[in-house]
RNA sequence: GGUGCCGUACCCAAGCGGUAAGGGACAGGUCUGCAAAACCUCUAUGCAUCGGUUCGAUUCCGAUCGGCACCUCCA
């Protein structure tokens, strides 16, 4: 079955036809470790390993490649505004390379407990200067680039298909300009490759190169990296939407540039997820990370389900009645699952009506990645009584292959629940069940409440009385 | 100013030319001493408004109204 991507480059969903037949190699754009990720940017992995998944699932073979952005990219407008990893670093009293090593592993935490299948290769920027020089020094011999100010930059008119992806209007840009305050700019689209003369004097973080000691600009890490990892025509590239405009834009024109032939065939970009106030943002706003959510009582798989509710390419609005329903939903779909695990062992093939909820699943999730719909086709698989408990987890367990809900390894969720030690609690609960056995049902009422009182549910099942801290 | 998106039931959210997926909530039911949980059933003649194209439009086109994002480190 074929595979149809949104690419951004065409503005259209496109049959997916990889280079090589067996291997698909695909870029993300990765992390700054300067601050931990906030819940919006793990939407975006999120979204990248259901493609990875997919591809997976399809048979192909994948080759992921992820950046650690352990450079500081700057924080102010334009290219002179302050180092975050500075920022971070002075603020926080620790070396840039312990904020850099500290961040990367709270990203990674977060990660994998989202169940994000990791990247084949993981690559800090720090360790690919060498690449980064060399890929400059070739934009050099080719007349794409000049020092300006102490600084090497890239010239955007000697690209001439500079802005396609975003499809920037040039002569627009060049009249319509912002106030620009890089005076050494001969276009102001123009962007800084190497560094040696910062505003803000010192970095940490400097290497030798032929232009002067400094550090790398902004974007070429990636573009260095991927042609390192990747070689320098592979499949897909992708990121959040917000680099369409000037990150990807950029990366485009130098590795373009540099090679003079098409560099990415699949441009993919996940939508924001966006809060009461607008997007959500490391420098204002509520700053929402996954162990926000996970102290306040839900699971990884809460969020994970609740990002595979809606489609990757539309805005999805943060709030905490949607993670409620996503928490309840998430539980009634694991409780199912373990209902079917604790009466069946997986079937070995599948019948008729568990193939056909499998292909429609495919289908949807082919198309585009359509996780909202390939959800339903899980519920209608669950749903559907023609289908033996083995075949339903079975089918499931495929289904999850591209969810990555974690079907296989999940118990029931009394395991979930939290063990009640209060002595007090106990007692009453104690003494309730000897009020029922004498059929004293209106003691047994009272204590119910009581203990409702104290914030905790009692439940009777056919395995005895259970009792349980309300959320 | 430029680029792009959205407006579908109480809420979230798919569908994007052939007559409205799914989840949550609500209600009813089965079960239970009662509850809870679980399971079953039900919930839009309708898809912002107004025109147009079409045999047929939620889906295409135009206008209007109302939201939003990106263009600045940002997923």
């Amino acid at each position: 079955m074929p595979i149809s991507l949104y690419n951004t480059m065409s503005r259209s969903v496109e049959q997916f036809k990889p280079i090589s037949d067996e291997t698909v190699k695909m870029y993300c754009c990765g992390p700054t470790v300067y601050n931990y990720a906030h819940i919006g940017n793990l939407r975006t992995y999120i979204f990248e390993d259901v493609l990875k998944r997919t591809l997976l699932h399809a048979g192909y073979k994948v080759t992921h490649v992820m950046n650690i952005t352990d450079v500081g990219h700057l924080t102010g407008d334009g290219d002179d505004g302050e180092d975050k990893m500075e920022k971070s670093a002075r603020e926080s009293g620790k070396s840039v390379w312990d904020i850099a090593r500290f961040y990367t592993e709270a990203f990674f935490k977060d990660f994998d407990a989202l169940h994000n299948l990791r990247p084949d290769i993981t690559c800090k920027a720090t360790d690919h200067v060498a690449d980064m020089i060399a890929l400059i020094q070739r934009l050099e011999k080719g007349g794409h680039t000049y020092v300006a100010g102490g600084n090497v930059y890239f010239s955007i008119d000697t690209f001439p298909d500079y802005g396609r992806l975003a499809r920037l209007d040039l002569n627009e840009l060049r009249s319509g300009a912002r106030i620009d305050v890089d005076d050494n700019k001969r276009n102001p689209k123009d962007f800084v490759l190497w560094f040696t003369n910062s505003k803000f004097g010192e970095q940490a973080m400097m290497w030798d190169s032929p232009w002067g000691r400094g550090y790398p600009g902004w974007h070429i890490e990636c573009s260095a990296m991927s042609m390192k990892y990747l070689g320098e025509h592979f499949d897909i590239h992708c990121g959040g939407i917000d680099a369409i405009p000037i990150h990807h834009t950029n990366e485009i024109a130098q590795s373009e540039a540099a090679t003079g032939h098409t560099w990415v065939n699949y441009w993919l970009h996940g939508e924001f997820l966006l809060n009461d106030t607008g997007k959500m943002s490391k420098s204002s706003g509520e700053f929402l990370t996954l162990s926000v959510l996970t102290s306040k009582g839900y699971d990884p798989m809460d969020y994970r389900f609740f990002i595979l509710g809606g489609h990757y390419r539309s805005q999805l609005k943060f709030s905490w009645q949607a993670m409620d329903t996503a928490r309840t939903a998430r539980g009634n779909l694991f409780d199912r699952i373990a209902a079917l695990k604790a009466g069946a062992a997986p079937a070995k093939s599948l019948g008729e009506a568990a193939s056909r909820w499998c292909a429609s699943f495919d289908e949807h999730v082919f198309n585009d990645l359509n996780t909202p719909r390939g959800l339903a086709d899980l519920w209608g698989l669950l749903k559907d009584d023609t289908i033996s408990p083995a075949e339903k987890l079975a089918a499931a367990y495929r289904m999850d292959t591209i969810l990555g809900l974690g079907f296989e390894s999940l118990s029931a969720r009394q395991a979930e629940e939290s063990i009640v030690d209060d002595p007090e609690a106990l007692a009453l609960v104690a003494r309730r069940v000897e009020a029922k056995k004498a059929r004293d049902y209106a003691l047994a009422d009272e204590i119910r409440d009581k203990l409702d009182a104290m914030g905790y549910a009692v439940k009777d099942t056919p395995d005895g009385t259970r009792l349980m801290k309300k959320m």
